[in-house]
Formats: C-alpha cells, sequence, structure tokens
DNA sequence: AACACCTCCAACCGCAGTAAT
DNA sequence: GATTACTGCGGTTGGAGGTGT
C-alpha cells in the first residue's frame, strides 16, 4: 500500500501550470537547486504540492529536454530499447538524451503503438500477430485452391495468399506448436545455453543464474554494441522476441522492393527458425544478404543503423501499407517502418483490435 | 456555424523502493 | 524492526485543439 497523495492538503493547485508559476520554480531551483521536493514549493511561494513541482521541473521546465517531434533514429531506438525493455520507459529515457520517461511513453502510446499494430506487429510482444496470421492461413485454405476466385486480387489481401507466404505462415504456426513440445532436456539446455533469455526482461530478472542482460540493464551498456556485434557472447545468445529476417518478396503477388519479415524466435530453439528458414528456402525465396546468409540478429533487420540497412531509411519505395489519412511525415515514416516490415495487413483485418 | 468525435500530451494518481527516524 | 517521509516510476485521465460532418 502505498502512500496517499501529497496533494490532498487543501489550497494546493491542480492542473496546468501558469507561466507565473514555471517562472518562480525555474528561480527558486536556479538559486538552491533541485531536491527535497516537499518542502520546495513552500520556499518557492508555491501553491502547488512538491510531487507536482518535481514533475513540471522534470517533464518541462528542465533545461536539458529537447523538444519537437522524435526523430526517426529516435523512434528506432525506442522500439528497440522497448523490445528488450519493455514498458520500462525510465530506462529507455537514459538512453535518449532530452526525453522524458513521460514523453517517451506517450508517443509511443500515441504513434509507435499504432503504427505497429497496423503493420499486424504486436507492440508488446515485438512480434507478428500469428493471429493474424492464422486468418489468413485459414481464409487462403478455403480460397486458394478454388478455381473461381482469385483471391489474390479479392479484399486487397494480396501477399497473404501468396504460396510463399502461406508456407512461411505455416512454418511460423507449426514453430509455434513445437514450443509446446519442450522435452525437460530442452528446458534444461534452455536454462544453460543459447536459450537462457527469454522474451521478457522480468524472466531475466527471475532467472537465478547470472545473467548478462542484468549487469546489462544495470550499467546501462550499449545496447547497439549488444545486438550488433556478431562477436558479442551476449549478443549471440540472447534469443530475443524479433529475430527480423530479411525476405525478399520477388515470388509476393504484390510488387514491392526487397523487405523484412519477421520470425520470431520464442527463445527456445534455433531449428525452429530453421525450418522457417528451409521452408522459405523451398519456394525460392531467397535471402537478400549477400552472403545468402539469413539475417538472424535480433535487430539487425528490423533495427539497424542506417548504415548497415540494407533498405535506407528515406526510401520512398513503400506507401502501401498507408491509407488513413497520415500526414507526409506520417507517410513517409510508415514507408520507413513498412521497410521494416513488408507485412500488410488489410484493412479488412482488423489490426486495431486486440490480441 | 455548430456539433460530435478524435488525437495528443501535460498532469495526476497510486504504488513501490529506499532512506531516515 | 516498525513507522514515516521522500522520491521515482508506470498507468491513466482530462481537456485543448484538430478534424469531419
Amino acid at each position: 500500500m502505498g502512500k496517499p497523495p501529497c496533494c490532498d492538503k487543501n489550497g494546493l493547485k491542480k492542473g496546468p501550470w501558469t507561466a507565473e508559476e514555471d517562472q518562480k520554480l525555474i528561480d527558486y531551483i536556479q538559486k538552491h537547486g533541485h531536491g527535497r521536493w516537499r518542502t520546495l514549493p513552500k520556499n518557492a511561494g508555491l501553491k502547488r504540492c512538491g510531487k507536482s513541482c518535481r514533475l513540471r521541473w522534470t517533464n518541462y521546465l528542465r533545461p536539458d529536454i529537447k523538444r519537437g517531434k522524435f526523430s526517426i533514429e529516435e523512434e528506432e531506438t525506442i522500439i528497440q530499447l522497448h523490445s528488450v525493455l519493455g514498458n520500462k520507459w525510465s530506462a529507455i529515457a537514459a538512453r535518449l538524451p532530452g526525453r522524458t520517461d513521460n514523453e517517451i511513453k506517450n508517443y509511443w502510446n500515441t504513434h509507435i503503438k499504432k503504427k505497429l499494430l497496423r503493420m499486424g506487429i504486436d507492440p508488446v510482444t515485438h512480434s507478428p500477430r500469428l493471429d493474424l496470421l492464422e486468418l489468413s492461413s485459414l481464409l487462403s485454405s478455403s480460397l486458394y485452391n478454388s478455381s473461381q476466385l482469385n483471391p489474390a486480387g479479392l479484399l486487397g489481401f494480396g501477399s497473404m495468399f501468396n504460396p510463399s507466404f502461406l508456407n512461411f505462415a505455416t512454418a511460423l504456426l507449426s514453430s509455434q506448436n513445437k514450443t509446446l513440445e519442450i522435452s525437460p532436456e530442452n528446458i534444461e539446455q534452455n536454462q544453460t545455453g543459447n536459450f537462457q533469455c527469454q522474451n521478457q526482461y522480468e524472466t531475466y530478472q527471475a532467472n537465478q543464474v547470472q545473467n548478462p542482460i542484468q549487469g546489462y540493464t544495470t550499467s546501462q551498456a550499449n545496447l547497439n554494441h549488444l545486438s550488433t556485434n556478431p562477436n558479442n557472447n551476449l549478443s549471440c545468445q540472447m534469443s530475443l522476441p524479433n529475430l527480423w529476417q530479411e525476405y525478399d518478396r520477388e515470388n509476393i503477388s504484390i510488387s514491392t522492393p526487397k523487405g523484412f519479415f519477421p520470425v520470431q524466435n520464442y527463445g527456445y530453439h534455433d531449428s525452429i527458425n530453421q525450418s522457417i528458414i528451409n521452408s522459405l528456402a523451398e519456394n525460392q525465396a531467397c535471402f537478400s544478404d549477400q552472403n545468402n546468409i539469413p539475417n538472424l540478429s535480433p535487430f539487425g533487420s528490423l533495427l539497424s543503423t542506417p548504415s548497415s540497412n540494407s533498405t535506407p531509411l528515406n526510401s520512398s519505395s513503400t506507401t502501401y501499407v498507408n491509407n488513413n489519412g497520415s500526414s507526409t511525415e506520417d507517410i513517409e515514416r510508415d514507408s520507413y517502418c513498412s521497410n521494416m516490415l513488408m507485412f500488410d495487413v488489410p484493412n479488412a483485418l482488423n489490426v486495431n483490435g486486440c490480441v
């Protein structure tokens, strides 16, 4: 049970701050520094509770706060960190100089979350929404074999009826089922081998085995380094939620440039991914990596830095996802994100609904 | 012009962790 | 060890402004 709110006392003002109040707070902090928030408002001549003052200072008045829209790089970083840390907004904010946890949280809830949902990605797990894949598979089974219909042209389902896509989806669903068949030996292996890292950050913490990611989170180690350095032990061991693999869509009915396709590892076994890879290979889907080696880096494809991303951030290659009247910038960002995940979900499927 | 609906974000609330007494 | 005070964090809310009809 927490403490009662500090604003219960009568006479304390609530609601939006006035310019005068802001100035009083700034003046006081410039003279005396911040801290001792309980007594600060009284000393500063403010009829506010300390909590309100602290919030106003940390979220708005602090001189090092960056204003304006989030850059694509910042958005990338947020998604990347969120996939590892979850809703640890303060931890995410610590990696984004000038941005507050509140700001990031708001931006996530109002922009990124919706965008991911639009693209068929579960914003909680950062993995493709398998309910949609399953639905597409079900629909395909009833429609694809019909000689009377051209399903790809129906309802805008496009690539979802492509055999390659369906094989991929099947493999993905199959791999999901495999996770239910984990043997105790495999579980034991998980704890000692490559799969000790689970999807959820909490699981890392719960793990009694000394876990490198704990050290990472407390020391604020360089996530980019961890996630992109193939020689890094942690990088190799981490089976993070997303294993984004480049997937050439030449065979897909809609002609698009090379894109990315999400594959979830679920933190269990590489062979699962291998089955997906094999399925893709069997369908003559080639990976666009120069060495034909699928990119299994947790973030390598989805959230790589511009220099390492095979699809330029400012690519104008895709606009087909957007149809909701977004601003020009949103369209550009959607296009960018579409390049990260060229998995177009028809609007006929309510992707905004809950999983 | 007026109204309804939607979006966004600053601010609030409740809880948890920790330091001080 | 128990209680109180303080601070930080994440979830939620309310209202201003924008958009559609």
